[in-house]
DNA sequence: ACACTTTGTAAGCGGCGTTTAGAAAGTTGC
DNA sequence: GCAACTTTCTAAACGCCGCTTACAAAGTGT
């Protein structure tokens, strides 16, 4: 309630804090392009070059445009400084990249390993990952990167870091990743739930870029969801928001890793296919598998089931959260064009037909790497000064 | 994407807006109790309260304190000014009233009377209730008012202010009433879908105020469910979002206004427990009537089922919004205690429980007319400046 | 009446963004 | 090769803003 007083020196940051994602958005750029593209006046935007130079978050680049007048030095990211690192944790897989603070990220400095089977070996494990891909010493990491990313599964609490309990991976029950790393590394780590990041990266870098209300659904092992509405993260209280896989739909249905009956998770996802189609061959089969084997078993109940259930779940999306844009994330989406259009039918029936109209549904390619860098960055953008809200329309927005 | 130019005339007026809101929530009070109070140097006081009261906002009130030194001058809400107006549309009574820019709304200065039967006949009743209510002709309502806040039933579109369907209220379907009043009047006019307005009244001067992540369902006639989060209203694209009672939980259930089948709305609030309450006695009844009735028909079933889709609704908001406070409002919730305590049990049950221990459930008593209220005064509010937000923690936040 | 306390304002200072003017660094045309 | 032109970047001056300091105003207590 009581405010700090609004300091004069405010102005300025919220102008550095332009200039640096100018850069981040539109590559290398002279001041004079940064002035026009921005609508700060050239002074203005020297300045805050300085100041951007000074904290080692850009560098002048030798080149210049070729053209009329005299040409335009480019401000570009510092090479030396201006780097993040990024780390995905999945139930089988780990992955450990770095990356500029433009969102690129170096496929030469990244690797992916097998989750080790401890808590103290994952650790292990990415702590040598990071020495391994950077050729760093773990104590040096600092001198080239400002911070690292990371993307973990399963229920998580942001605001005390801490994973609450994850069903696919539980050596990371209890345990708070981040600030672990962070004192084996002196670096600033950040962590996001997987699909909070997933929809963080797509924000930032991918097909959603510049998006202010879309929603992504994720329906491939468990359900996951994130949500950005008004340009801000749905997190909730402690970030633990967007888990739609265990509202009831099947009173009596199968029981969840949660420990209730009839979950939404249970029945729409890849995984609830696969295990529905292998029930009926007999044998255990991956989704692929299981949608190739579709023909050979003619199973078209378990088909209009799941489709039955996956449009229930793409409806409550849209019913709840009005999204302009939904992204669907999954092998079973993705992969086959009559399921995908199948699913959409049943949508469409199910779902309130103004909030239907008003949405936008596609198929989404994102991944959990950009997530995990582009939480570290948007991190460090804050850091600098708060993202300032050109006035809104403003109809019923709150404080 | 391209903003506009960071005006240093921005501080001043976010300078105001604090001034203003410190008024609005602590009353009267002298330019050195708001220095003190927010943070502000004395000079920087005295001069956003200059402005506000050439703006009207302010007027100094020749009331001075009592105390040891010099007296301070109180500086109120100006009697004259600072007024606006509310207007409650529901299916039975409409409400029209006034209130100042502190939310306080005026007993003498308010009507209800039996909605109208048509769009015309509503539009002609509340112009003229604001006449008799006010006193003045509609045309010299702008000398006393700065605006007029709606609360509106059914399926708002808020980004172009069409109610696109209203169930139980059909004469407002596809009509524009804000426009259209704010055309009669001159006034400004800004309208709330009614669950949004519940909340953002409650937030304002009600049970959640300044509560920054809670959320509120509304289970008495449909289901109703308004979201802040992060200190924002959920909105959605189109301020459509919060529509929970349409999402499928009894597979080939009741038909519902919508059209589906099976929808949450049709079995887990006061008029579906009454509906079967009524079925089971053979006669019409209400809520109240229908829980008299209970001990007289015994119904257990009827009464655990009720509960148990409650539970469901209930859990599927804590476990999708992860808020720190959830309010409930309606009949069947704040009347009978067992019947609370029954479906906190089968919550318990339902939801994840870390979502679940960081909730605080609680019964709401919150009003729609204040959330007409609170409507517009924020938008007035968002008008003088955007708010502010002081640097947050920020985890995982977006810009 | 005088000391003391608190309120409110005027003046001066430094920070910030903008406009204006001018220097710097190229290209084009003759 | 040199003048004319175009564009980039920066320095200086100006106005706005919030803060600190100093001081006037308006009470109470003795």
């Amino acid at each position: 309630m009581i405010g700090s007083p609004v300091a004069s020196e405010l102005l300025s940051k919220i102008n550095e804090r332009r200039v640096l994602e100018f850069v981040q958005r539109n590559g290398p750029s002279s001041r004079a392009v940064m002035a026009r593209g921005s609508g700060m006046s050239a002074p203005t935007v020297s300045k805050a070059v300085v100041s951007l130079i000074r904290n080692d978050f850009l560098e002048e680049a030798e080149a210049s445009e070729a053209g009329f007048g005299r040409p335009g030095k480019l401000l570009q990211l510092s090479e030396r400084k201006a780097n993040v690192l990024g780390v995905v944790i999945d139930a089988d897989t780990c992955w450990i990249g770095s990356a500029r603070l433009d969102g690129a990220v170096s496929e030469e400095q990244s690797i992916s390993f097998r989750t080790p089977k401890t808590y103290d070996g994952l650790l292990e494990a990415v702590v040598n990952g990071l020495g391994e891909i950077t050729g760093k010493a773990t104590t040096d990491l600092g001198e080239r990167f400002r911070g690292l990313g990371l993307s973990v599964p399963g229920l998580f609490n942001s605001r005390v870091g801490e994973t609450v309990i994850s069903p696919n991976l539980h050596l990371l029950d209890g345990q708070r990743f981040a600030s672990d790393l962070s004192i084996e590394t002196g670096l600033k780590c950040i962590a996001l739930q997987e699909s909070h990041a997933l929809c963080v990266g797509e924000r930032m870098y991918g097909a959603a870029r510049g998006m202010n209300d879309f929603a992504m659904l994720d329906v491939s092992t468990g359900l996951g969801l994130g949500i950005v509405s008004g340009g801000h993260l749905l997190t909730g209280n402690s970030g633990m928001a967007g888990e739609l896989g265990h509202i009831t739909v099947v009173p009596d249905g199968l029981r969840c890793g949660c420990g209730n009956h009839g979950c939404l998770e249970t029945v729409a996802t890849d995984t609830a296919f696969a295990r529905l189609i292998s029930k009926e061959l007999g044998r255990k089969v991956g989704v692929q598998e299981a949608l190739a084997a579709l023909a050979e078993s003619g199973s078209e109940e378990v088909v209009a089931q799941t489709i039955d259930y996956l449009a229930i779940a793409v409806s409550a999306v849209i019913n709840i959260f009005n999204p302009a844009t939904l992204f669907l994330h999954g092998q079973l989406m993705n992969s086959d064009p009559a399921f995908f259009k199948g699913v959409m039918k049943q949508v469409k029936k199910r779902t309130l037909s103004p909030s239907f109209k008003d949405c936008r549904i596609l198929q989404s390619h994102g991944n959990k790497r950009l997530g995990a860098v582009a939480g570290i960055i948007d991190h460090l953008a804050n850091e600098l000064a708060p993202a300032f809200a050109t006035i809104d329309k403003g109809n019923a927005e709150l404080s």
